[in-house]
RNA sequence: GGGCUUAUAGCUCAGACGGUUAGAGCGCGCGCCUGAUAAGCGCGAGGUCCCUGGUUCGAUUCCAGGUAAGCCCA
């Protein structure tokens, strides 16, 4: 016996048992326990922050993991799972000065860097229960007792013998470049934390004078939109084969390109012509070569050095779309300005602190002042002093800091790098050998920004990090890096035995100078956070201090996934920790995810206030509604805008009509008491439909496999979606009453032993994807039998097709007969006449002999479905439907190329009768057109119907069918059986009779043609109503109703016995 | 400004090695069926397959250019 199955119930609620089932049996624990021998399958987890709540979009990547670990366990894998938490970084140290109010660095040092990453810590684990929480309800397995945690000493331990290998390859170095920089935070930013932060925003644009040496009133017109980097100017850049000119304007002389001059004053002196003003005219050209050399006056005092500056000089990435074709450079705040001041050796004038406000030491009224706020004070001198000549504004996207908001300035720092460049060639080539989903990624936008790669701005000057275990000497400034707790005892003598590696208890550590025995401090720096995560391969093992023969198994892991943003992230950082450590790919397949739009198509962010919260979900539909939602909707590289809606559509579609065929299952297996595991006969002697649905059942075990190989998450529950439709409106709908009511025997049993095979093998595959309702169908139907079976779906294996279980013909017949069938229901829709009347005859009409083969094979399903006692065939199209000849293009277009449009016109004008039975008595067909004699095959001819009025036909592009609507005394008579049948179904319906109740019935009527329905089919209405008793008057307790039978009155009584 | 991706019915998505009648689900309208009911079936309305050009006998599909959206880079 099954369990029953309560029509009552909500898919949350047996969820949440289905939790505690799993819990209280350790069912994840002994999912890896009883693969502990199988080869391996490395999934490497992406290291999530717990400092906030997680979101929809986490539950998509969690359900994407969990779905590809739980098929590859099934299929008889050992699967790696190890949970990771990220922790470190500025996002974490913004929170924290935000809950603390602390503003800048120096508020950081007055609070104290212990008590700050102290703060930190306790930050980044403000959420974890929520995750840990959530990760339970969604059912993602993965090992969260076991998890590596990128602040724990083991683990920045591992980067630390990253770094020094980086080191003695002599990849890590300190170098100054120009680079992004948030005054606020006081660090610098790599690249991809600087994407995360351009906005479009309006910036002042402004052409100034810049007075020429030795040239009396004449000016270069050079163009910024950086007006506090002016102060700092050390010299112009034009481009070398530019055409210049000197424009004569107002009584001066301006130098720029000509290619500006509308820009600069097409539209505006013609204006001032009409008033008057006077106009413009070059009066010179020069080259850009012409001018190199040329001097200038500084604009403003920026103080004594030794180098020559303010001339000009030529460079390749002027341009004279914009501005004037005259730059400004100031070495100190844009990265091509500083490589034109490396190369000239001009001064590096930097007038602004690392705070982002002009140094004490500016003459000017801004000394003090944020630059930003300088601006127009700026412009203003300028206009003053005669020198401005046009400020307008300039909308461009300009970079922000993404935690902070504060504009980033490009400013010249020190810092540290990892040599990237010098492996760039084996990260390329290591790309190659990743399975990449979708493909595109490998050399599109992975490739691509592999190929652009450039050094890895590694350190950080913050505190809540990986510290860079670089000492420096005080003395002779001799470098070290420290690749090991050990190595730092044995360098150091202020080690304390429970060294916490994080500042500042690392700061505190100095280490003696092997060069010139002076005294070694660590540089101030912690390092990105994205080369922890990167790490994550050999950090995770604490290697190689740890798990030596651990990470030989598990590197390259087999599987990452994540979403499109880690391009830049952490598929990056793996890549380039694992070319440099191992000169092997970081992970064989990775799955890209997109991102997730709010329910009104736009980014889902709090301040749009279009964010869902999972849990309105997962209480009220379910985690399985979800999962399946997330698989199906669409494939998981689209960006999918997030319907709620959505999520109740795959409770119906699916889960709802599979949950309906097991429940069916189950309640008629329990009334009938079926032993469904005994004598279940031989496939090969099962009914058609038996076979069918076994057949289908095979080929889709395959295409699932399949697509599971190939990371396709979305085809393989898409097509289960297809079968468990198949399964429920076609072979439950065609063998209801093989299941109940028949006599028992062979075609019963089968009956149930195919069903049950079919419902325990959909379960276990769709166990990756709707882990509850499998289990609970598996438990039910499989347990229930079997006390040696595996407990749980999760510890069974996944499905095997058996080949001599697919029938390839049958199938199609199938489909063949399915879409006769519809169009037989379409030709009863229009003529009006109910299925339940029995009809005399279905004509089908256009057929092929193997399909007319096929209609005799499957015959018995069209006539139980259309309810039709004959099928006949017919030749003669013509009393039914219109006949066209319509070329076959895709045989005649190679066959004979432009003929084909001739060939077309003269089917379409000539009499297709007569062309049809020519074809069909010669099988072939000479067609003349345009004075060309084409021979055409029977192949090369469609034939195609059109509906002729008239009669109640169905036709489609080539075959029609027809019902005779004549009606027959015995056909009425049978009609009318059906109907009582029917209405007496219902009434015991009403009656809240059971199932099983068998009634005692009463019928009276004035109705002759009732009466004799009643006589001649009473063993059918008996049966089918299980009527065990007919009375002559309803008693007093009977439920009686007054019917029409097809317009015929009539009163039914029934009653249980 | 550059790169990648996408564009098919009101919505969410399939699909076509280039072939002349492009599909599904949902939604909508009409009808039916129903002891599987968080159902099911049939019919109908609904398409410039983003636009323009090119290649071709034939382009929604291939190519080029453009437009729009998303992401990434600068």
């Amino acid at each position: 016996m099954f369990k029953e199955v309560s029509p009552q119930f909500t898919f949350a609620e047996k969820e949440k048992q289905t939790l505690e089932f799993w819990r209280e049996n350790d069912i994840f624990q002994k999912s890896m326990e009883v693969r502990k021998d199988a080869p391996p399958f490395v999934f490497l987890e992406g290291p999530p922050f717990a400092n906030a709540p997680p979101g929809v979009h986490h539950v998509l990547a969690r359900v994407m993991k969990d779905a590809v670990c739980r098929y590859k366990t099934m299929t008889g894998h050992y699967v790696h799972r190890k949970a990771g938490w990220d922790t470190h970084g500025l996002p974490v140290e913004y929170q924290v000065e935000k809950q603390l109010d602390i503003k800048n660095k120096a508020e950081l040092e007055a609070y104290g860097v212990q008590n700050f990453i102290e703060k930190c810590k306790e930050n980044v684990f403000e959420y974890k229960q929520d995750w840990q929480r959530m990760t339970e309800r969604i059912a993602y397995w993965v090992n969260l007792d076991d998890a590596y945690i990128t602040l724990s000493n083991d683990y920045i331990e591992s980067v630390w013998w990253v770094l020094r290998q980086a080191w003695d390859k002599e990849l890590l170095y300190q170098g100054h470049k120009v680079q992004p920089y948030c005054y606020r935070c006081g660090t610098t930013l790599a690249s991809h934390e600087v994407a995360l932060g351009y906005q479009e925003v309006a910036d002042p644009s402004i052409f100034v004078r810049f007075p020429l040496k030795n040239q009396e009133n004449t000016y270069l017109l050079v163009w910024t939109t950086t007006p506090w980097t002016l102060p700092s100017n050390v010299a112009v850049a034009v481009g070398e084969d530019y055409n210049y000119v000197a424009v004569e304007h107002n009584e001066q002389r301006l130098i720029l390109a000509k290619e500006c001059i509308p820009s600069l004053f097409g539209d505006e002196l013609t204006s001032l012509d009409k008033g008057g003003m006077g106009g413009w005219k070059v009066v010179e050209n020069y080259k850009g070569k012409d001018l190199r050399n040329w001097e200038y006056e500084p604009l403003f005092d920026s103080g004594q050095h030794s180098e020559k500056a303010h001339y000009i000089v030529t460079a390749d990435f002027v341009t004279t779309t914009e501005g004037s074709g005259l730059v400004h450079i100031a070495p100190a705040f844009g990265q091509d300005d500083f490589e034109i001041g490396q190369k000239h050796n001009m001064p590096l004038v930097q007038l602004v602190g690392a705070d982002g406000k002009f140094v004490p030491e500016v003459k000017e009224p801004w000394a003090g002042e944020y630059v930003k706020d300088a601006d127009p004070k700026i412009i203003e001198n300028l206009d003053e002093r005669g020198l401005l000549f046009k400020a307008t504004e300039y909308t461009h996207q300009y970079p922000f800091c993404w935690r902070c908001d504060n504009p980033l300035l490009y400013y010249a720092r020190e810092s540290w790098f990892i040599r990237t460049t010098a492996i760039r060639d084996q990260m390329l080539k290591h790309n190659q050998q990743i399975n990449w989903y979708p493909e595109h990624l490998k050399d599109g936008r992975f490739g691509n920004w592999l190929e652009n790669n450039i050094d890895w701005g590694l350190s950080r000057e913050r505190y809540w990090g990986t510290p860079l275990p670089v000492w420096v000497c005080d003395d002779c400034g001799h470098q070290h890096c420290v690749g090991s707790i050990a190595e730092l005892k044995e360098l150091s003598t202020n080690v304390p035995d429970d060294i916490e590696l994080h500042r500042p208890y690392v700061d505190d550590v100095v280490l003696t100078c092997d060069k010139c025995s002076g005294t070694m401090h660590r540089v101030q720096d912690v390092i990105d956070c994205w080369f922890d995560s990167g790490c994550a391969h050999t950090a995770q093992w604490h290697y190689p201090f740890e798990n030596k023969e651990m990470l030989e198994q598990t590197y390259p892991p087999d599987f990452i996934s994540e979403a499109i943003d880690q391009t830049r992230g952490w598929f990056y950082s793996l890549l380039a920790t694992g070319t440099l450590l191992y000169d092997k790919p970081a992970y064989k397949n990775c799955l890209c995810l997109e991102l997730i739009m709010g329910p009104d198509g736009q980014k889902m962010s709090k301040s749009r206030g279009n964010t869902v919260d999972p849990w309105t979900i997962l209480d009220k539909q379910g985690a399985d509604a979800m999962r399946w939602y997330m698989f199906t909707a669409t494939t998981p590289w689209t960006p999918r805008t997030f319907k709620p809606e959505g999520i109740d559509e795959a409770l119906k579609k699916f889960m709802g009509t599979l949950h309906n065929v097991y429940s069916f299952f189950v309640m008629y297996a329990n009334l009938e008491q079926i032993d469904v595991l005994q004598d279940a006969p031989p496939v090969a002697e099962r009914a058609t439909v038996d076979r069918w649905i076994l057949s289908r059942l095979h080929t889709l075990i395959d295409s699932v496999r399949d697509s599971m190989e190939s990371y396709h998450l979305t085809n393989a529950p898409r097509a289960i979606e297809a079968f468990v439709d198949d399964l429920s409106n076609w072979y439950v709908r065609r063998s209801r009453d093989r299941f109940w009511g028949a006599e028992a025997g062979p075609d019963k049993q089968a009956a149930y032993a195919t069903l049950y095979e079919v419902l325990v093998t959909v379960a276990k595959l769709a166990a990756p994807f709707t882990p509850f309702l499998s289990d609970e169908l598996y438990r039910n139907l499989v347990c229930s039998l079997d006390s040696d079976a595996p407990p749980s779906v999760h510890l069974a294996e996944y499905p095997v097709a058996d080949a001599p279980f697919k029938d390839a013909q049958l199938e199609t017949d199938m489909v063949f007969t399915r879409e006769v069938i519809s169009m037989g229901h379409a030709a009863r829709n229009k003529s009006g006449i109910k299925t339940r009347q029995p009809l005399a005859e279905f004509t089908l009409g256009g057929l092929s002999d193997a399909e007319k083969e096929t209609v005799n094979r499957l015959s018995e399903l069209i006539h139980d479905e259309l309810n039709v006692k004959a099928i006949a065939f017919v030749e003669n199209l013509d009393a039914f439907a219109q006949v066209t000849l319509k070329p076959n293009f895709r045989t005649l277009g190679p066959k004979y190329g432009k003929g084909v449009q001739a060939i077309a016109k003269a089917l379409a004008t000539a009499d297709a009768m007569q062309l049809k039975s020519e074809l069909e008595t010669t099988g072939s067909l000479q067609v003349e057109a345009d004075g060309e004699t084409y021979t055409l095959e029977q192949s090369d001819i469609d034939v195609q119907t059109q509906n002729r009025e008239g009669f109640f036909v169905e036709v489609d592009a080539r075959k029609f069918v027809a019902l005779s609507t004549e009606l027959t005394h015995e056909l009425m008579l049978e009609g009318l059986a059906r109907e009582l049948v029917n209405k007496i179904q219902n009434m015991r319906k009403d009656a809240d009779f059971n199932v099983s109740d068998r009634i005692k019935l009463s019928l009276e009527t004035s109705s002759s043609l009732v009466e004799e329905a009643f006589q001649v089919h009473r063993d059918y209405i008996l049966q089918e109503t299980l009527t065990t008793t007919v009375v002559e008057s309803p008693s007093g307790n009977a439920f009686i109703v007054a019917q029409k039978l097809n317009g015929e009155p009539a009163t039914l009584s029934v009653e249980q016995v």
